[in-house]
DNA sequence: CGCCGCTTTGAAGGCCTTCAATTGATGTGG
DNA sequence: CCACATCAATTGAAGGCCTTCAAAGCGGCG
């Protein structure tokens, strides 16, 4: 192991890992991407230092210069409103691509942060921009990765709007468990690399609420909580709040669609 | 003016509009394209009868085979839960861009209605994404009205996860006014084409709520609303409530980024 | 005209928030 | 190494905003 010294920079990027060699490639931008194209997009990846803790990746209102792809590490966006509001809108682990904000108006819309040590591949948007129009696979790849924020916004939506902090916080552990098992993490126990504050803040509620709800997974012995620890003692009771009564015999209400336009 | 008649699908196929002569060309997919650009667009675009009210465009579930650009009228996207619980995502007005959801999975994770007479644009996915490599403009464009789909949903979390329901109410009706305005239309009076349901399922509270908070904003003579015609009489106070107090001295929590990583 | 669905209004109750205080974890200096 | 300061997290109690239940208006449409 190399230590750090003068040339640390230096080191650093000798550091670098290839597409082709880094184990988060599947789930990752460069998924289904031949050799070849890989290495293209390869070309156009930047990486610096890591990032620590509460360091900050882009702000709200700096232009897009790059998105970035999480390598390991977690980050967390979120909004500030002028009457100093927070929201956040979302975390992200390895293999996920953040700075998709800011897209429309070529400034970012969110703050990003790490919220612990995090390294990120940068990818300059409009050399990726460019290469999107060689590569068609990196085009749809794109496209499915901004799907991806869109539904993931549209689950937080839903979250928001319809649920209770019992099923908001279920919810919440059960896409950490998911993404983390994805990740080749265990789905049962795993470390939240976010506060209390961080995690009301994010699904509308507050701290307090947020507190009581997971003393009380704990004392029903959904969960096993110390700290920022969780252990999830009962998976499918976590599941079941989460989907409360499936109806079966639940219509949809608008099922018109006599004849759509296609 | 022609009637409807046995041959109305050759007649309603000549009406089509091509979006250089399209009004909305300007806030549509089509903007900033050239000339001929803009032809090769027109070439995939395609366009059926009108949806009548409550008619589905595309079904949650549904195979992922083209995009929508409204035309006329306007339209409303809602997921549907295991649970049957609804939660609308968003109303679309002409000029905007429907269907973006499903860019992951290939298939729709919502569903969208009319809320009135409506005709909208159809865009071939396939043929879009090859005519896309082709055109950076047309890839710049893309991704301009995803990123701008992205922001939009997270304004909306913001107010699902921070506001009062007349934050939410005043909210909401800007936005209206402003996208109408920006459409043309009056800013100060309209019609709206969802009901109280949609509203209220929408901004995340009871219909009744909802319907107090109009009731509320017309005593306070900040609207005049009757039934679905709303005309704002105070737009100022409209604005103060969406923007309560400017913290002028607000500081950035966060703001250390000593040195970034570009 | 009369039915039906949407909207409005009223009243009671509940879930979550806010305020307050304690406990626990972390880190620093003596 | 421990005392102390600081910050995060937990727990309790009171209050408020919104929900739920209920019923009456009001419009649209056959």
């Amino acid at each position: 192991m190399k230590t750090l010294g003068s040339d640390t920079v230096i080191n650093l990027k000798q550091l670098k890992i290839a597409c082709k060699d880094c184990r988060l490639s599947e789930i990752c931008l460069p998924k289904d991407l031949e050799q070849a194209e890989m290495k293209k997009l390869d070309n156009i990846v930047g990486r610096g230092h890591p990032l620590s803790r509460d360091e900050v990746l882009y702000h709200q209102g700096d232009k897009l210069h790059s998105l970035f792809a999480i390598h390991s590490g977690s980050l967390r966006s979120f909004t500030v409103t002028q009457d100093g509001t927070e929201q956040t809108l979302g975390f992200y682990l390895p293999g996920e691509l953040v700075g998709l904000d800011g897209l429309e108006s070529t400034s970012h819309s969110c703050t990003t942060v790490a919220l612990e040590t995090t390294s990120v591949c940068e990818l300059p948007f409009h050399r990726l921009q460019s290469l999107c129009t060689d590569l068609p696979g990196l085009q749809s790849q794109m496209m499915r990765l901004l799907g991806k924020e869109l539904s993931s916004d549209h689950d937080v939506l839903l979250l928001l709007g319809t649920r209770t902090v019992e099923e908001r916080l279920a919810t919440f552990l059960l896409s950490l468990s998911k993404r983390f098992s994805e990740r080749g993490f265990s789905a049962t126990e795993f470390n939240l690399s976010m506060s209390r504050h961080d995690i009301s803040n994010f699904l509308g509620v507050a701290v307090e609420t947020i507190s009581r709800q997971f003393s009380n997974f704990d004392k029903e012995e959904i969960l096993q909580v110390k700290h920022r620890n969780v252990k999830i003692l009962n998976m499918e009771k976590l599941q079941q709040i989460v989907t409360p009564c499936q109806k079966s015999d639940h219509k949809r209400d608008n099922d018109i669609d006599l004849a759509a336009v296609h």
